[in-house]
DNA sequence: GGGCTTGTTATACGGTTGTATAACAACTGG
DNA sequence: CCAGTTGTTATACAACCGTATAACAAGCCC
């Protein structure tokens, strides 16, 4: 009885750097961290364990490289977001919280994934450093936005502002991720809507059931 | 050369529970989940590991013990907060909002601590109902307040301003407390309080200063 | 003060972890 | 079509995990 060993197929780098990247934010979104083992992420990805320490100097590695994806991939979803209303920061905004406060943004596994990182970050200055930048990066794009409007020209004006909204939209989209049959269908986001209306001083409701 | 054994001290069950829940906290707070193990949380209690399955069914059991009295501690101290202000929800708002932006509520250790659970949460029934449980404690809180104030008597009206409220809190605890030297001192709470101002269409930062 | 209860320490065990290494085979270039 | 490179699998290993168990001793009761 030979004991055959399992057929492979020789991949780019590259190519198997993205897979296991993949697999460990899928790990990580529907398991947590308790599950991110190198064994695990490996199986998910459809490799053997020992593939990873070559395509990464190690497990940490791979796993900043993860973080360092899905942040990108958050900010770069936003930016493109509200791109699509030039010239029109009121919509722009609107169109960043409604996107923020819905599926597949405002997710239980989405919330797992982040907290599931949060810890990590916490210990780790690479991973902390990459934190801060891709908040601030995110902050700043609102901040722009906000400056827009009239009578909120003022950068320290405008920059409390887009504190205070980006924390209604953080806080909004823990709540409705994390205890998603606590709300309404919609009603998450009609409430974000509302509340930076009023920290804006517009109406973004104005045109939302035509959406 | 005998090898002596460590002296010890017997103490009542709830007396052990009680340091164990106590090294629980500490140990997630301090390093994380990751560090979560019975060998590091005996050590810091200052008692052998095997001790730990004497005083708890399991680790688990402990760890649920520990998310509980967190979550108790949290909603406790901010019911005494506010109840410091009786008849005067628009006060008894401010303290709650002040207190949960300030150490030693708004602190890298607390979100630390608080994510580091909140992965445990979403694998676990029995703590996905605590968790819920105390969130919609401290939200029908915020609400009975805010239905005491001129013109939110409406429940409907009173349960979205809490919605808000409580998200913009919980997003700006998150981001002073994860890049706290992003923030001047005291401009979280400042922008907090205007921010729930705004929401609420009242003046919380009247007498802030005198505080 | 001498047995007795039981809280406590210490050790053992099977399983899992990240990492290191060796054997293998898929593709390349000629 | 064959040698060489190297991506890949498989296995080994020490450390650590949660749990189980045995030996011990601190404090209580009579």
């Amino acid at each position: 009885m030979g004991e055959a060993r399992r057929p492979y197929r020789r991949e780019p780098s590259e190519r198997r750097r993205d897979d296991l990247i993949a697999a460990a934010l899928a790990v990580m979104a529907e398991a947590g961290p308790g599950a991110m083992t190198v064994r695990t992420i490996a199986e998910r990805a459809g490799i053997s364990a020992g593939l990873i320490r070559h395509h990464f100097r190690s497990k940490e590695d791979l796993i900043r490289a993860a973080f360092a994806a899905m942040m990108d991939r958050m900010t770069e979803t936003t930016r493109q977001v509200a791109e699509h209303h030039p010239g029109n920061p009121q919509q722009a905004i609107a169109a960043l919280v409604s996107s923020s406060l819905r599926p597949p943004v405002m997710e239980p596994e989405r919330i797992g994934q982040w907290a599931g990182f949060l810890n990590l970050v916490r210990q780790d200055p690479v991973m902390r450093d990459l934190h801060e930048a891709a908040y601030l990066k995110y902050r700043d794009m609102l901040q722009a936005h906000i400056q827009q409007l009239p009578g909120k020209e003022d950068p320290r004006l405008a920059r409390h502002l887009a504190i205070a909204c980006n924390g209604v939209i953080d806080g909004l989209w823990l709540e409705g991720g994390t205890l998603p049959h606590s709300f309404a269908p919609g009603e998450v986001e009609r409430i974000g809507l509302s509340a930076v209306s009023s920290l804006l001083g517009i109406d973004l409701l104005a045109g939302f059931e035509r959406e």
